[in-house]
DNA sequence: TCTATTAATCGTAATATTGCAATGTAATAA
DNA sequence: TTATTACATTGCAATATTACGATTAATAGA
C-alpha cells in the first residue's frame, strides 16, 4: 500500500501528520534551522551549507514551500530562501498544542 | 535511494526528524491523543476507535512503542497502553525548541 | 549574441512505509 | 484439555520517499 487512509482522520490530524512528515527528515531540519541561525534569507549557500546534492535540496526546498513554511524570491540568478513567519507561527501553534496536552497525574501503568 | 544520509546531521536534527516521523501519520496522531483524551491506559479498544485493521493498529503502536512514547502492560489477555509521561516531556521539550526558534523582524524576502 | 551561473525539473534506482490477510502466541474460560 | 480472546508477527502488494545524474530554464555579464 503505502497510502495512508487520511478520510478516516480529523482535518486536524491530518494536517498534523501533514507538517510532522515535513520534520521527518534531518535535511529539512537542517535548512529550517539554518534559515533561523542566518537570521536573515538565505541566497544560495544552502547546498554548500547542507551536504546534499542540488537537486536534493531543490526537492527539499519544495516540498517546505509547498506546505508554505518558507518562501522563495528569485534574485538575479539565485533565489533566496526564509521562514514564513505568519504560517510558521500557525505551525507551530497547532503542533504546541498537539505536544502540550495534559497527562494524567494518576497513574495507570 | 529512499535512505536518508543520517551521518552528515546533528545527532540533535536527527532526533527531532525521528519524533517528528512518527507524528507524520495521522493514525499515530490518532493514538496519542485518544491516549491522551482517555486519561487512563486504554486496553484494547484502539482497534475499535481508530478505524484500521488490528495489525496495522499493532504496527503503529510497535513504532511509538519503540521511541518510548507509551508503554504497554499485559494485563490478562488484553494489553494496556498509556503514555510514557517522562520521555514524553523529553521529546516536547526537544520540539518545542525547534518550533520556538526566533524569527528576524527585519524583513528580507 | 554567447557563455557562465544558479536553481528547477526529469528520470530512475534503491529503499521505506502503509495496510492487511494469514498465522502465531499467550493467557483466560469452559 | 480444549476453546476463546487479544494481540503480535510474518509475508506481501501497492505506493511513497530519498538521492542524484542529466537536462532544462532563466538571468547576468562579456
Amino acid at each position: 500500500m503505502g497510502l495512508s487512509k487520511t478520510e478516516i482522520f480529523t482535518d486536524q490530524q491530518n494536517q498534523i501528520a501533514l507538517f510532522a512528515k515535513v520534520f521527518g527528515h534531518p535535511a529539512r531540519v537542517a535548512i529550517l534551522e539554518y534559515l533561523f541561525k542566518l537570521n536573515t534569507c538565505v541566497c544560495g549557500d544552502l547546498v554548500d551549507e547542507i551536504g546534499l546534492a542540488q537537486p536534493t535540496i531543490s526537492q527539499h526546498l519544495k516540498e517546505l514551500k509547498l506546505l508554505g513554511l518558507i518562501k522563495g524570491n528569485v534574485e538575479g540568478t539565485s533565489v533566496c530562501y526564509c521562514i514564513h513567519k505568519e504560517n510558521w507561527t500557525k505551525m507551530k501553534e497547532l503542533m504546541v498544542q498537539f505536544l502540550d496536552q495534559d497527562i494524567n497525574t494518576t497513574n495507570c501503568c
